[in-house]
DNA sequence: TTGAATTTTCAAAAATAATTGAAAGTTTAA
DNA sequence: TTAAACTTTCAATTATTTTTGAAAATTCAA
């Protein structure tokens, strides 16, 4: 495979798995862009990169860095911005890990804690509801810990829990 | 807050999840309404609770079955196919883990093993690529090993990895 | 200041995904 | 066999999400 095409495919599918995993299909492919530019890249490279449009381009690199993973470069004598991605893959992992965090296991506990507050006394379908979702808020409660336990090692944490996880 | 309330509070905060995770809200809730079901329930009564076509019920309850958390049950003079889901956290988080390593990490992989397999002789875009894309391999082969590792503890495999992180 | 360069916003359009419902298919009791 | 009970399929519809593009806003050099 050749460079050009080797680039596509790339940007292609990391665009593709993008969309299965709830990210939007531009967005991942900007990331996927970024992720591959030795340089800042301008927002015009990136529409003519993946023909888009501009308004596309600036939201969804908005998002990115909402996200924490993309970044705002300004050139000496440049008007436009410049944008580059996070390239160390241990602190791109941590990030997008504790934004998910943020967003969707916080809010599912938030939840869980509520609904499993009722007071179940009567039907079985009551004491079974109060059951699992107990359950259910402890085991959510142990992930997020553990999680936030691996993010917390910074540094190579994939390599430190593999040690952990092979002895 | 109430049962029934608290039900319906499940029901929705479920699918609204899924949907974040790029599962569809009916499948979600369904499995939502099939967690906290102490019986296992027909078509019907899905259609019923939730309030959808039978299609629609059939096709999401087809995928959670290839999914593997959700089984049907035969029962004793009854013509019709009831449903139960996969009770146990420890095994459902297995499940699920093992789907998404197939249909998503096992794909990736793939791509970047194609991908950074270009020689890069010439500019720094080359070369650069090539880097990214091989660290990225590196860096999912990782993470795919400390899965597949996690999830051969089978049994109460979350207490276990905070245990070892932990220590 | 002004105005050209650049980015952002957002209503409308386009693309994608989910849902319906009825017809076709399957199963089983009689 | 037959036919009623039940499930699946899929074309058409509906809902949701994404994308566009032009107007509004912002920035900054002159």
């Amino acid at each position: 495979m050749e460079f050009t095409e080797a680039k596509q495919k790339f940007i292609q599918s990391w665009g593709a798995l993008g969309s299965q995993w709830g990210i939007n299909k531009t967005m991942a492919q900007i990331h996927a862009f970024l992720m591959i530019s030795p340089e800042s890249v301008s927002m015009e490279e990136i529409m003519d990169e993946l023909k888009i449009s501009r308004g596309n381009a600036s939201m969804n690199l908005r998002a990115l860095i909402d996200w924490g993973i993309v970044y705002k470069d300004y050139k000496q004598g440049e008007r436009r911005e410049f944008f580059y991605s996070e390239k160390d893959l241990d602190e791109l992992a941590v990030k997008i890990a504790k934004e998910r965090t943020k967003r969707e296991i916080k809010p599912a506990l938030k939840i869980l804690k509520e609904v499993s507050a009722i007071s179940a006394e009567k039907t079985q379908k009551e004491i079974h509801f109060k059951e699992q979702t107990c359950k259910l808020y402890k085991f959510v409660s142990k992930a997020d810990n553990a999680l936030e336990k691996i993010t917390e090692y910074n540094d190579n944490w994939l390599g430190k829990l593999l040690k952990k996880l092979f002895r």
